[in-house]
DNA sequence: CTGAAAGCGCTTACAG
DNA sequence: CTGAAAGCGCTTACAG
């Protein structure tokens, strides 16, 4: 004998009653919510109005279930200790955001193993699109990305490999646009100093090295590349070790401003003349360098266009679409102040 | 005439393909991965092994579905630009994302329009439970998250109210700590800056007022409040205005590190003897504030142990625990450098 | 353009 | 301790 049907129901307003209020079938609501044409305008009308008036809001559980898809994209990023990732969120959420997709953030910590971890997490949520910053990863990751079918955009590198997708800037151009300025202040003795040797660090010390060259003033022992995580105190300490290693060294180019905010710090205990004695730049042009002493010059990177455009693209895949381009590339801008 | 049933399978291994691997029915298999006691060891063990063997991952937006709660945790901070809570973050994944739980970072940039917005959005997806940050926000908002029913924990602000959860330590203590620490240096006439104006920044206000109050000391004159966003520039301008208005001010309290970097960089520009002429203090104890000229006198505060135990409050009550205590009190640090 | 039926992949509630 | 049935709230695929 069958047992009689028991509630479960959530409380929850759901499309059925919307599709009762406004006297039309489910599919209807359904079809009017998610903006598909071809449904009559006085009846989608009243959907409208149904939907208002019970304030219904859409599970999305339910839709992504239905759907093999959610509204949620995964947007991942190395570090948020750098303002450079998060003023490309900022970006990314603002287009993502309004319109209807759910941005989640995801921190690797420069670690592929941990990038490869948080992936595997995220696609079991079926993420409408992905938002991954650069190309350094695991093949594994490569796979899990093709694997999951979905639009995926690549964010602060470029690359003109077939069916890639990106936006981002040149950093090797850039690395190599700031030697060239030092070099242009009559600097011939250029050191460059980094620390965490991800990927774009290492590009923008291809640039300077490609920029030194082509002057004919490449000079291996000038540089300083460690591997530990970039602050303001490394900068300072590698400073001090590169002065010790060569003291003819009469210009710095730190690969980022965290590293050359330390650099110029420790320049000041040492009382050493900048940029009389030493010629000092970044790269990122963070908020304070400005205010440094003397203020920094550094390259003001793009990373909230790449965020925006990075987004926009990723909307277009997301709905269909085809972009104009395939990988957009973006300019940067060497700011000059008094450190150089 | 009843049709064919259409596949429509995802392709994706579900739990019913666990099931017939291990000779159980779906129900065992979610009752083993879901952790539940009552289900016989060796049946278990089968069940574990055809998860395994087949690469079975389950599918959040079911689970959610047919249980009305996602494994999603909202957490709601004001702003990623400001390291503190870069660092309450980092500790929060720490904890909940090995649990199994994927926490949400919402950015309300202070804005508590913004936070309801967030907080609507996030509700809709019926988070497992929410982190937010402090105690400031709409009356529609409380309601979302009382209507909700869903374990909420309160960071970085301490309450006594009658079922409220928090970890975080006393604003308006340190505040006071730190101007009796300037006090105890022989300090008569401190002056306090701060932007933002967020509760917890007035809140460091009131520990400042309290502590001059009661040594007979207090001065509405010396205090420089502005709306706008921290910034290290803003720090600088203000430290000017405040010695335009009171050139017998003889210490400064910065109601944070940002703007208390920005006060040391413009003294030095402006020849201005720090501690001698005016001792300096920040707030929060940020990475480069020991590195300043001269390094900054700041407090450090336990940001991100009020993450790790918040987190793990908030497990607990998800888990249909009752923690230890409604409210846990941690402690921060005055930490003396020589800008004081 | 609109709708009735089936199904997405889980868990709940009940029974044994 | 284990399981068959029903249901969570949507969308897909088909028919008209």
């Amino acid at each position: 004998m069958p047992r009689p049907p028991r509630p479960r129901g959530s409380g929850r307003t759901t499309l059925q009653d919307v599709a009762a209020a406004a006297g039309v079938s489910p599919i209807t609501v359904s079809r009017v919510l998610r903006g598909e044409r071809r449904v009559d305008g006085e009846l989608a009308e009243r959907v409208r109005q149904a939907v208002q008036r019970l304030g219904y809001v859409p599970d999305p559980a339910a839709r992504a279930l239905a759907s093999a898809r959610s509204s949620q994209v995964p947007v991942l990023v190395p570090l948020l200790s750098n303002a450079l990732f998060v003023d490309l969120l900022e970006a990314v959420h603002r287009v993502l955001f309004p319109a209807g997709y759910q941005p989640l953030i995801g921190v690797t910590h420069y670690d592929t193993g941990e990038e490869e971890r948080l992936l595997a997490s995220h696609l079991a949520h079926r993420p409408a699109g992905l938002l991954v910053t650069g190309f350094d990863r695991t093949e594994r990751s490569r796979r899990l990305i093709a694997d999951a079918g979905l639009p995926c955009v690549h964010l602060m590198e470029l690359s003109d490999a077939p069916g890639v997708h990106c936006v981002g800037f040149s950093q090797a151009d850039a690395g190599a646009a700031i030697t060239e300025h030092l070099l242009a202040r009559g600097r011939r003795r250029i050191g460059f100093v980094a620390a965490q040797l991800d990927p774009r660090t290492l590009q923008r010390a291809e640039g300077y090295r490609r920029c030194l060259r082509t002057a004919g003033l490449h000079d291996p022992g000038l540089e300083l590349l460690s591997a530990e995580r970039s602050s303001i105190a490394l900068g300072g300490e590698l400073l001090q070790r590169l002065l010790t290693l060569r003291p003819d060294v009469d210009a710095v180019f730190f690969c980022n401003d965290d590293l050359a905010q330390g650099g110029l710090l420790a320049a000041q205990r040492l009382r050493l003349d900048v940029p009389g004695r030493l010629a000092v730049a970044g790269f990122n042009d963070l908020a304070g360098s400005a205010q440094m002493l003397p203020p920094l010059t550094s390259v003001r990177t793009p990373r909230a266009e790449v965020g925006h455009a990075g987004a926009q693209m990723l909307l277009q895949l997301m709905r269909g679409e085809t972009p104009a381009e395939h990988c957009v590339r973006l300019s940067y801008e060497v700011v000059v102040r008094e450190s150089s």
